[in-house]
DNA sequence: GCCAGGTCAG
DNA sequence: CTGACCTGGC
C-alpha cells in the first residue's frame, strides 16, 4: 500500500477551499496538512473536503492568522499534542494514521530584523524551534514520525534562489540553519523531499506575491518540508524517495503563495 | 422624441460596472445620472459605458465615499457648477442635454443623530438642502432644468415603510421635509416619479442591505429623484407622467442598496 | 502583492 | 450588510 501524504501553506483556507478540493482529486494524497488556515473552527470549510472523499479531520483553527488542519481520507486516531508555541497560536496539530504518527506545524516566519534581542517575533522563532528540538530528542528513533508543515526556514543552499543574499535575510540566517540542523539531528530525521530530489537541484516551495510573474524572476525558498524519523526511513526510501512540489499550483488564478508538496510512502 | 433620464446610487461604480451596463442596454435611458461612483475620475469604468453606447460623461470622482457622473448617448454641453457642498465633496455635477439642464445631487446622508447641534453630519445635510433652496430660487422658472439624484429625504408619507416610526429618524424628520418642501416650492418643482405614480401608491428606492429578503420586509424608503422645473411641465406632464423606480435591479446578485429610477420626456 | 481585521460611513 | 481605506503580517 502506497501512503501519500503532503503539506501546504493554503493562506487562508476558506478563500481557497476549491483550490484545496481540486488538488485533493488532482494528487489523491492520503493525508493533506495545512497551515495558515486563517479561520476558527467553526469557519472550516469540512463539509467540502468531506464531500471530496476526506472525512477525518484534525482543526486547530483561531480567529486571524495562523492555524493549523490535517485532512485524511484513512481513519486517525489522537497523537500528543506538542508544547511547541509558547504564544499559545495555533500552531501546531498531530494525528496519527496508518500506524504513523504526523506532527503538522506552522512555525512562526520570524519578522524582518534577525536579531532575538531586537525582535521579539524572531526570539519567537528561535523558541519555537528549540521546543521542537527537546521534544524530538524525547522520542523513540525507532517509532514512526513525520515532522512536517511550513517550518518557515530553507535549511540548504539549494533551497533559496541565492544563498548569498539570503545568509541576511529572516529564513536563511545562520542562526535558523544551525537551529534546524540541531532540529534534525535531535530526532535523527532524514529531509525527504531532498531525498528524493537531490542537491544541487534548486527546489523552492514559496515565492513571494510581489514578483509579477513567479516564474520568471524565480527568487523562490523551500521553506514547507516532510522530515521522517529513522523508523520510516524504509518505508520512504526503499526502492528510491518519491516527492514533489506541486509548482504549477503557484500558478493557479489567486493561488497561495505557497505550493504543495508532496511525498510517497510504502506500507 | 422621447428623452428618457435615469438616476441610480450605485454604490461604487468599479464594483457594479457590469450591472450598469445592463442596465443601460435593458432600459436605454438617454441620461444617466450616477451616485456613490466611489472612484477617483481617472478610475472610472469610462470604456466600459462608451462602448455600451454612452460616449459622454461628465465624471466628478473623488478617493473613498461619494462621487457622481452623468452618462449620456447624447452630446453634453456645460451647465453651471453649483456651490452646494461646504465640505468640498463630489457630491454634485451638471450638464445640459437637448436643451435640458440636469443637476445631479448625491446629498449627505446626514448620520444618525437628527440634530444639528449633536450631529456635524446632520447639520452638514441641512446647509446642503439650503444652500440648494437658495440656487434655485435664483433661477428661471421658465427654462428647463432637472434636479435629481440621492437626494437622501423621502419627502412623503407613501415614501417610507411606517410614517409613524421614520419620523424619528434621518431622512424623513420634520425639519428635512421642510428643508426639501422649501427647496420645491423655491424652483417650484414637480416631484415627476409621484406625477406619475400618486399617493397612497407606497413607492421606495432604497432598502437596507441588512434585511436578509428587501421584498418580503420592504421596509424601503424613496429617496432618489427626479425633479422638474415649471419649464418642463409641458415636455414631462403632457399626455401622463411616465417613470418608474426599477426594484427588479435591487434583486440583482450584489445589489446596490438603491435601485434606478427613470422618467420619461417629449421634445 | 495578497490576506485579515478594524474603522468609518451608509 | 457592504464598500473603501488603513494597518500589520508575511
Amino acid at each position: 500500500m502506497r501512503l501519500r501524504l503532503a503539506t501546504w501553506n493554503v493562506n487562508s483556507v476558506r478563500l481557497r477551499a476549491g483550490q484545496v478540493t481540486r488538488f485533493l482529486l488532482d494528487q489523491a494524497p492520503d493525508v493533506l496538512c495545512l497551515q495558515e488556515i486563517k479561520c476558527r473552527d467553526g469557519e472550516f470549510p469540512a463539509a467540502e473536503f468531506e464531500a471530496a472523499g476526506y472525512p477525518h479531520m484534525r482543526i486547530r483553527g483561531q480567529k486571524g492568522s495562523h492555524g493549523v488542519a490535517i485532512l485524511s481520507r484513512l481513519p486517525l486516531e489522537d497523537a500528543p499534542d506538542l508544547e511547541v508555541c509558547r504564544e499559545g497560536h495555533a500552531r501546531a496539530v498531530g494525528a496519527r494514521v496508518a500506524g504513523i504518527e504526523v506532527q503538522n506545524f506552522y512555525i512562526p516566519a520570524g519578522g524582518d530584523v534577525p536579531d532575538p534581542e531586537a525582535n521579539p517575533k524572531f526570539a519567537h522563532k528561535l523558541d519555537f524551534l528549540g521546543r521542537l528540538t527537546a521534544e524530538a530528542a524525547r522520542r523513540d528513533p525507532t517509532s514512526a514520525l513525520v515532522i512536517t508543515g511550513d517550518l518557515n526556514v530553507a535549511p540548504g543552499e539549494f533551497d533559496v534562489w541565492s544563498h548569498r543574499q539570503m545568509l541576511k535575510v529572516v529564513s536563511h540566517t545562520p542562526v535558523e540553519l544551525e537551529a534546524m540542523e540541531a532540529l534534525r539531528a535531535a530526532g535523527g530525521f532524514t529531509d525527504l523531499v531532498r531525498a528524493a530530489i537531490p542537491d544541487p537541484q534548486k527546489l523552492f516551495s514559496w515565492w513571494s506575491y510581489r514578483a509579477a510573474d513567479f516564474r520568471a524572476s524565480n527568487r523562490g525558498l523551500r521553506l514547507d518540508h516532510i522530515w521522517i524519523s529513522p523508523g520510516l526511513r524504509k518505508a520512504a526510501l526503499d526502492g528510491g524517495a518519491e516527492a514533489r512540489v506541486h509548482d504549477d499550483v503557484r500558478a493557479w488564478d489567486r493561488p497561495s503563495d505557497h505550493a504543495p508538496v508532496s511525498a510517497d510512502f510504502r506500507l
